[in-house]
Formats: C-alpha cells, sequence, structure tokens
DNA sequence: GCGTAAACTTACTGGCAAGTAGATTCTGCC
DNA sequence: GGCAGAATCTACTTGCCAGTAAGTTTACGC
C-alpha cells in the first residue's frame, strides 16, 4: 500500500474526461474516509491529478461532495428504474421483486456509490441531507404507491392507506440496512437478500391489505 | 444561539460528576457534528470546563468517542433488556412488540445518544465499527433466536431457520432506519413505530413459520 | 511554424483544531 | 494555619489541510 498515485497519469485529456476521473476518485476517498477525514490531496492524488486541476474542475470540497451525491444518485435511481420498466403491466409483488433485485445489484457492484450515498451522506447533514432526503422520499413514495394500490385493487384499501406511508419507510429503511449490512458480510448473493425481504415483508403486506392486523394482547 | 457556555460552571466538583458532564457534552456535541467536524474546544465548551481537563479525565479524541459509544450502547442495550424482561413467559410476539416498543422510547427520549451510535458511529469505521457491529450482533442474534424458536415450537423450523438470521437482520435494520427516519418526523408516536413494524413483519413472520414462502414467477 | 488558449504544475498561505506545559487556586486534613 | 494534592486554568506549539497565486507545457487551428 505505499503506492499513493493510482491513475496512470495519462497527460493532456480533455476537461470532461478529468473531470469524470475526479468525481470517480473522490467517490472512493469519501467513501473510504468520510466526508471530514477525506482530504482534497487523496482525492486528487487517486485522480492522477493536482489539487488545483479539482478546484478550477469541480470547485471546493462541498461542491465536489455534492456533486458526486447528485451523480451517484442519479445513478442509482436510473439503474432502479431501468430495472422495473417493462412492456407488459406486472403484479405489484412482482415489481416489488424487480425493484429489490435492481437495487441490491447496483449496491452490490457499486459499493463505494452506496456507502456515499447512506453511510456518509447521512452523517454530514445539512445541504446533503436535504438531497438524500429527496432521493428517500422519492424511493418511499414509489413503494407506497405500489402497497397502496394493491390494496385499493383488492377494495380494501384503507387499513393499507392509512399505514402505507409507514410500512414503506420501514421496507426502504429494511432494504437501506440490508445494503449496510451486505457491505460488511459479501459473502451472500443479490437475489438471497432480495428473496429475504420479500418473503419478510410481502407476505406481511398481503395479511394487511386483506384486513388482518396485529395487536398486543 | 450566541451562548456558547451551557453549563453554568459549577467550580471544584468530584471528578466523576465532571467526567459524567464532559460525557454528555461529548455525546451532544458528536451527535450534532459527528466525529471529525466536532471539536474538542466545544465540547469542553459545553461541558462548562476548559478543554485539558478534557484531556485528562478522558483521553485523546478517539478515547472520547470510544466512551461515548461504549456508554450509551450499554444504556440502549439496558433499555431494552429491562424492557423485556417480566416474571411470566411471554409469547414471542409479544416479547418482539416490548422490545421494539423499548428501543423506540429509548431513542425517543435520547435521540442524541442513537445518533451518535447509529448514524456517526457507522461512518468514522475502525475500531469505532467493531463496537457497533458487536452491538448489532447480539441484537440480532436476539432476534433471530425468537424468529427460530417460534417455527421450532410448532415444529416447522426448518424454513424459518435457514433465513433467520437474514430475517432478522432485516428487522434490526428496518427498526434502525426507521428509528433514523423518526429523528426527522418527530411528530409521530412511539407506540406507532412499534406496531407499524409488528404489522409489517409479524404476519410476514407468521406465514413464514408456517411454511409459506414468496417465489417470483 | 507559430500563437493562443486550454491543460496542468509547483510551491506557497492561512487558519483551525488536537494536544500540552506549567502555573494557580481551592479543599480537606493534621 | 498551613500543606499536600486534586481541580482547574491560560496560553501556547504543532501539524494538517483547504484553498490559491503564478507560472509552464502542450495541442491545435490557421
Amino acid at each position: 500500500m505505499s503506492r499513493s498515485t493510482q491513475q496512470p497519469r495519462a497527460r493532456r485529456l480533455p476537461r470532461d474526461v478529468r473531470e469524470r476521473q475526479i468525481l470517480d476518485a473522490a467517490v472512493q476517498v469519501f467513501s473510504q474516509h468520510g466526508f471530514h477525514a477525506a482530504s482534497m490531496d487523496e482525492v486528487a492524488d487517486v485522480a492522477g491529478v493536482s489539487k488545483p486541476m479539482v478546484y478550477t474542475y469541480l470547485g471546493s470540497k462541498e461542491d465536489l461532495f455534492s456533486e458526486c451525491i447528485r451523480r451517484e444518485a442519479k445513478r442509482l435511481i436510473d439503474a432502479v428504474t431501468e430495472g422495473v420498466s417493462t412492456d407488459d403491466e406486472l403484479a405489484p409483488d412482482m415489481l416489488l421483486w424487480l425493484g429489490l433485485r435492481s437495487f441490491f445489484r447496483y449496491v452490490g457492484g457499486n459499493r463505494d456509490s452506496w456507502t456515499v450515498l447512506h453511510r456518509q451522506a447521512l452523517s454530514v447533514g445539512g445541504t446533503f441531507a436535504d438531497e438524500i432526503s429527496e432521493m428517500r422520499t422519492r424511493s418511499i413514495d414509489l413503494v407506497a404507491s405500489v402497497v397502496v394500490s394493491t390494496g385499493t385493487k383488492q377494495g380494501i384499501g384503507e387499513q393499507a392507506e392509512k399505514s402505507g406511508a409507514g410500512l414503506a419507510a420501514a421496507l426502504v429503511g429494511a432494504a437501506e440496512s440490508l445494503a449496510d449490512w451486505w457491505i460488511d458480510h459479501p459473502d451472500v448473493e443479490e437475489g438471497t437478500l432480495a428473496s429475504w425481504l420479500m418473503n419478510l415483508v410481502w407476505l406481511g403486506f398481503g395479511d394487511l391489505v386483506q384486513g388482518a392486523v396485529w395487536r398486543p394482547r
């Protein structure tokens, strides 16, 4: 681990290529050390570029982090969106299944990205928290609409609608935490994670939309 | 918010009292800014004490953070343990219900504590991650034992045992994330959160231990 | 070939925050 | 009342790191 420069230091590349390299490096460094512990020197180093380039192209440290969040959030959302888009209309459970698989597949293939989005962005707060929160809200709304639509189709949506948002938040949270857990236990397949959640959650949803409720005795 | 010193600056207190004050201040400051962005000056300031006291009593910044984690983790675990301990034997779902309520009650009454334990400790990594991870593992094992025992009692534990740990991880994760979500949406009652999770999860567990499985079609 | 703009660098400044040296002020006890 | 030691402070040093000034090299159009 004595090597510090990672990229082969290609010379005179056009701006957009360098910008991408720098962002890639930044995601990696931020995911390893977190926002505050990460140094711009290391980002520049990993990108194979000198520090003023980073500032010239991407602005301040906050700007850089913000841009990382934005780019990675978009990639994640695009991946999931693409994963659930098909020609035919899908049953809600299959929709959820596809969404979960896409999500875990993305996290598995882009662990740095997920770490930055979830673990790091949460702990910085401020402006970033808003962007993360927005992404999360979008996910929750999407899931909630699946839950509620399931209930509505069966004509018993009242119960589902009442707790729909909360259940969706819990589900999204479960998925997020399972993804975190996966970062530390990578020896599980992505489909397994998705099916754990489906089994935990779908059977629960199924009962719920049919009016079953658990109550303390 | 122009005041910086918070404690009334009582003089000549015995060491253990000061230590507690400093730890309280540290939890608050770390939860607000995170490990790296927090300054020892602010901790000292909030504790109503000068900086060398902090170093004399609690050691380096890492030592201080570590001690915060240890103390708060113990408080949380004690709270939940006490919440589920009764004289009579409880049904597994009631056990889970009581555990969830205790957990959310603690988080509700000690938001700084939870923030430090979950959001901040996760993002620092290293030694702290291990302590957190251990706390988490204990929780998961506890939950898993409830799930598996439910299945075993009904003589159909195979399915539950196979995915028990995964389901438990997902449930613990869901609870953690719901707690995080609650930090940003405090206008929900603690019992409501717990019942969302019970409804989401227990009905699912119930089906599972009776052999129902969701499969993609 | 040559000039100009874009790509890129070295080498600095300034400030903040971790950690400490050493002096000082109380308090309880003989 | 005076002294031992615990409690506490002021005022530093030190090192790191965000951000920048000012210069140097190369590609490419004409």
